[in-house]
DNA sequence: TCTTTCTTCAAACGATTGTTTAAATAGCCT
DNA sequence: AGGCTATTTAAACAATCGTTTGAAGAAAGA
């Protein structure tokens, strides 16, 4: 009743979403160790509290931030096989285009927020650097179905190779993916001056046939 | 003086001995963040105290085990590496034949204590699954030479290729070794059925294959 | 205006962390 | 035996963490 400030009080959803915002970029950079409550709160410009009272605990906070990131990706991952399947018609698809389903969408969301300080490819790298518990969480919850649809979808395409041979291969080619986006910074540092950091898609491009040929190599077709 | 126990006093060799086994026994199953002094201590029969003595610091007990574990892979490598030179005389190595050299000491390390309980594979992945900071240090003190001698035998096998190809591909091996080591976890419960523990060295074969083709894919002959 | 609901806040709680201190103990050399 | 050094120990320190509490503040319907 005394003074009260201009800006007197948030939304409530505004304050919400500054903290999953702010949980963003520090989840980016230090991971979920390095989200700490306090400063999430103090870097949204809230309170410790308020945090908790919108998100119930610090792992909801942060599964939820990571769903908003990782689920329009996946959605567009199907969009593209489902795309592709109607370009090939009743031909099985090449397993490139395959591939280029799974991992393609992923280089596209960093071009969209070239200028966002906290990377979508920093983030889904983190979430697989994480600790083990924390990490099967997110991948039953926002994994688990998208590798049956592209698992099916190899089957289809390589009906005579040998099926163990098939879920190697792509487990080796999910690997590859997710270690490439992972290791993403460190190849910022390692190859100086072969780098530039506009060459993202670049190396999205290269990553999708290396692991194209990796995945075709690995595929001994049965008898 | 009193009653002066069977097993009075270790060592002090024996005691870091012992440290070093259990932090490499935590940090295996739960990262850096999983090994605690106190934890570490107790599990190893001895003091909280007397780890800091022993080690000055958690950090430089972890890296101390990490350079236990990684250092003897390493020397394989450029062995492995030698011997192929030797094996191919003065012909250039085949490209399979130098992620051979980069990729089986691993598995062979595995297979050789395959009855312990902490993998070495788990150390490995998780060296590169931990926060950056942490992880810069083990790149540079651990693998910073190593890389520069893979690349240049690469370049002596691929004489005509584009030199960024030669890079991106490289890292992008690199990568796909690391992700694949760290996903292993996951895909032991992933692949149900479809996996055994015992192949381990079947799965490292087929990375081999794996890599060693997307790597060749990816360079294109300058002109 | 009064009540209700949603939101924010400062403060504390309880637990855990890496690190340090200072005293006690054991082995070894003279 | 006595002194020296290496090692182990219990206890405390200082910092940080996620979470909870209880009250204050603002908006909206009656």
């Amino acid at each position: 009743m005394v003074c009260s400030s201009i800006l007197t009080r948030a939304n409530g959803q505004e304050t919400k979403a500054r903290l999953l915002r702010t949980t963003e970029t520090l989840f980016a950079s230090k991971g979920v160790a390095g989200v700490t409550m306090r400063v999430v709160a103090k870097k949204a410009k809230t309170n410790l509290a308020s945090a908790h009272y919108h998100f119930g605990s610090k792992e909801a906070m942060v599964l939820e931030m990571i769903k908003s990131k990782i689920e329009p990706i996946n959605l567009k991952r199907r969009k593209r096989l489902d795309e592709a399947k109607v370009k090939f018609a009743d031909k099985p698809l090449p397993n490139i285009e395959i591939f280029r389903a799974l991992i393609h969408p992923v280089g596209e969301e960093v071009e969209k927020q070239i200028t966002n300080q906290n990377g979508i490819i920093e983030i889904i790298a983190r979430s697989f650097t994480e600790p083990a518990e924390f990490l099967d969480k997110i991948q039953k919850r926002f994994f688990g179905e998208l590798s049956q649809v592209f698992m099916t979808e190899l089957k289809n395409s390589n009906p005579d190779a040998n099926e163990e041979d098939l879920y190697w291969n792509y487990h080796l080619a999910v690997s590859s993916m997710l270690g490439t986006l992972a290791q993403h910074r460190r190849m910022i540092d390692f190859s100086v001056g072969k780098y530039n950091e506009n060459a993202v898609s670049a190396m999205i491009d290269r990553l999708i046939i290396f692991v194209s040929n990796g995945f075709e190599a690995g595929i001994q077709i049965k008898q």
